[in-house]
Formats: C-alpha cells, sequence, structure tokens
DNA sequence: CGTTAGTTTGAGGCAGATCAACTTTGGTGG
DNA sequence: CCACCAAAGTTGATCTGCCTCAAACTAACG
C-alpha cells in the first residue's frame, strides 16, 4: 500500500510497514468533528480522501479558520508534539477517510526513524512561518488584499471545494458581507468568476499582486 | 558550564559537553542585527543574557513584532528546521552575549538524542500555538484587550525592559497613539503605573480579564 | 416544491488610523 | 553639572474602512 509513501515520501520501507499495520481506519461524515478543542490527543491524522478544517472558537463565539487539510496531509500533530490538549477543533468539511496513528506509535517511529523526525519538525516550522506571514497581513493589510491571499490559500489545498462566504470570512479575519462585497468587486475586475457558489480564480497572477500590495 | 543545561534540561551529558565545545560565543550591540530576513541560516543562537526581538518587516514598511527570546531561550531554529531562508529579522534589543551552534553540529546532536528532538518539537508546536492564538486575538478582540495581552506576553520573557511604546505597538498590531492612550486608561484604572518610560503592571489579574474580555 | 442554508444588498455608526503639532525624557559632550 | 538635542512620548482633530444589523433574495437538496 501506498499511501503513507505519499504522506512520509522520506521514511525507511520499515517504517511504512509499520504505519500500514499500526494505523486504523477512520471515515467521517461532512460537519461532524474528528476531535474538539480542549480535548486530550490520543494520536495523529492522515487524510486519504477529503478535507479537514480546523477551527479555534474565540470568546464572542466567532470562529477562525486556522488551517487546512487536504489528501496525503496529516493534522493533530501540533497538540501531541506540545504535550498539550488540542487548541482547536478539527471539522470534516467534506465526507472524509482517515488514517489513526496513535502517539506512542508515531513516537516510536520517530524514535527509529530520524528522516521521519525531520520530515515533522519542517511541517512544524513551515505552519510557524505561515501563521506568523498571517500576523502580518492581518495586522497590516486591508481586507481586499486579506480575501485575495485567503482565496490562494484556499484553493490551494483543494482546487474545486465549494467554501461558503462564511468560511472564507473566517479564514480571512472579516465578516460575511464584507467577503461578498469584494467577491463581487473581484469579479467585475474579472480576476474571478462564480458561477453558483462556486468560485473560479481567473487571474491568479493579478489576485497575488491583490494579496502583496498594501492599498488596492 | 551549567549554560546549555538550563536552555534544554532534558538532553544527556553527552550533548551537553559536545554543546559546550561545539558553539561560539558572540557578543552583540543594542539595535544591531543578528541575522536579517531573506538570508540563509548558519546555525541556531541561544541566549546568555541579553534580550532578542524578531521583526517582520511588511510591504508598506511597517513592522511587526513576531517573537522574544529571553536568557536560555533559542531562536534560528524554525528556518533550520523548514530548511528555509530567515522570514524575519533578529534584532538585540539590548547588549547581548549569545552562543552559536552550527547546524550541521545540531543535527548530528539531534539524531543522537531524541530527548533533543522533543524538546525541539515541543517548542516548535508551542510557538504555533502561540502565534495562533494571537492570530484568533488579532481578527476578534478589540486594542485594549490586545493591549494588555501584550504587556503580558512581553513582561513574561524580560520584567523589566523598557519597551518602547512602538514596539508594544509593533506586538499588538496597532499604532502609537492608540497605545498610548490605552495605557493611560489603564494607569488611571489602576491595572499599571508608568513611571518615565518603564511600565509596571500592577494588577495582572485585571489585566489578563481584559485580555480575555471581548468588550471593555 | 417546500424548506433550509447560504447569499446579497443597503443604511448607519464607530473604533481606531492618520496627521500634525507639541512636550518630555534622558543620554551626551562641553 | 548643566545645556543641548535627538528620540520618545503625548494630545487633539479629523477621517474612513469595515462592522453591524436587518431584510430580502436564491441556490440546492430531499
Amino acid at each position: 500500500m501506498t499511501f503513507w509513501k505519499q504522506v512520509w515520501p522520506e521514511i525507511s520501507n520499515q517504517s511504512l510497514q509499520d504505519l500500514e499495520i499500526k494505523s486504523t481506519r477512520i471515515e467521517i461524515s461532512r460537519g461532524s468533528h474528528l476531535y474538539e478543542a480542549g480535548q486530550n490527543p490520543e494520536g495523529i491524522f492522515a487524510i486519504e480522501t477529503g478535507l479537514i478544517g480546523l477551527t479555534a472558537i474565540c470568546a464572542n463565539g466567532n470562529e477562525v479558520l486556522l488551517r487546512l487539510f487536504g489528501p496525503n496531509q496529516y493534522f493533530g500533530h501540533r497538540s501531541i508534539m506540545a504535550e498539550e490538549p488540542y487548541h482547536a477543533t478539527a471539522t470534516a468539511m467534506e465526507i472524509c477517510k482517515v488514517r489513526k496513528l496513535r502517539k506512542d506509535h508515531l513516537f516510536t517511529l520517530m524514535q527509529n526513524d530520524f528522516a521521519l523526525c525531520r520530515s515533522v519538525l519542517k511541517t512544524l516550522a513551515r505552519e510557524l512561518k505561515h501563521q506568523e506571514d498571517r500576523l502580518c497581513t492581518l495586522a497590516e493589510k486591508p481586507v481586499a488584499s486579506r480575501i485575495a491571499e485567503g482565496l490562494i490559500y484556499l484553493t490551494s489545498i483543494v482546487e474545486d471545494h465549494k467554501f461558503t462566504r462564511m468560511q472564507i470570512a473566517e479564514y480571512c479575519g472579516t465578516t460575511e458581507p464584507t467577503v461578498i462585497r469584494t467577491l463581487a468587486r473581484f469579479e467585475k475586475e474579472s480576476l474571478i468568476s462564480q458561477i453558483g457558489r462556486k468560485i473560479k480564480i481567473i487571474d491568479r497572477e493579478t489576485l497575488l499582486k491583490v494579496a502583496l500590495s498594501e492599498r488596492d
């Protein structure tokens, strides 16, 4: 079986066999939670098919979409490595097939396979960079830029998922009406097209410019 | 020598000896950069004395203070683990004595000492959580809360450093005048006191409440 | 074809940015 | 020790981007 090879291309064949034997299959329906903020982590999850969103719920009930995971990506690793309870909730945004690997198995594998360690370290380090980039964007840039960047990120994880305007708002740190108005503007400028609820990026180039530029 | 033991209490005596032998001492004056965004990382740094700020410079020239490191903390690890150039600039905010450890040495040590691996993984995972918490705060909370939280974070790294109002603003994603007005309000409510440029937290309890609450 | 979840549009308000002038601080050299 | 000056802090006036609220509309699914 080649599934785990796609998740961690760099690890040894021995580890791959272990992963195959020790991981369990889970199927989960759209909208249900794989875990919730505050729970203690038991293992990590890797996605075979589907889409998982990691959401933090703020004091006032507002949600922030922190990270998004698609096929061959893993999640739940942060809490395990931090030795902390989950700080966010993992929600299936489509029907998902995931594999679960208990944390003791993961640590054993990591201890015996430094390449796997390096891989997890690399993932965490890049996620940290990504969130710090977002921090700058959120602090300094107008909504239009943030939404442009958001669209690019979201579609980089899944090409053809129908995100609600609310979900886009939750990722970009804004509100539904603002997303809608901005999308309408982007459509008028033919950077995107909206057919029904589907958003299609037409001019990725210019969209990126909007994301990076300070004022529109 | 006990310095590295304070940085990584969990690692083996053998590793500690290696660290002592292989690390080099650097002294750096206030305001100068240990490295700059875009450069390729050569190693990690650990602080003996002093204070290092990690700052990202946005498109319009505005700065965002991403992380702060005090004595016995290390930095520069993210870029090395991510195998990327630095995405931020490390500036000495006081005179600093730091130790530098070349990345090949670090990787050798990590490969031979799983406890060290775990430690770095834990640090990255917790930093990731911290930045994701900030992302929520920045997206959802009013300035007063952000400044309260900022004060608590900054003083948790160094008790008695004189931060400029500008630096506080850069951490909280706001502007100098707003920081000043908010500090004045906090002082009137006797949550803090300002003697000259020094800020002293008087009522940490209530300040935390302000940080967590939605509206003032 | 009804129902619900998602989308759209408008009006109004306000938190916080911006700009600019002024004051204080504290380090430095005479 | 004092005078100076650059850097940091303070304050007020003004402006605006985005949020809020609320109502009407439309897609999509059983």
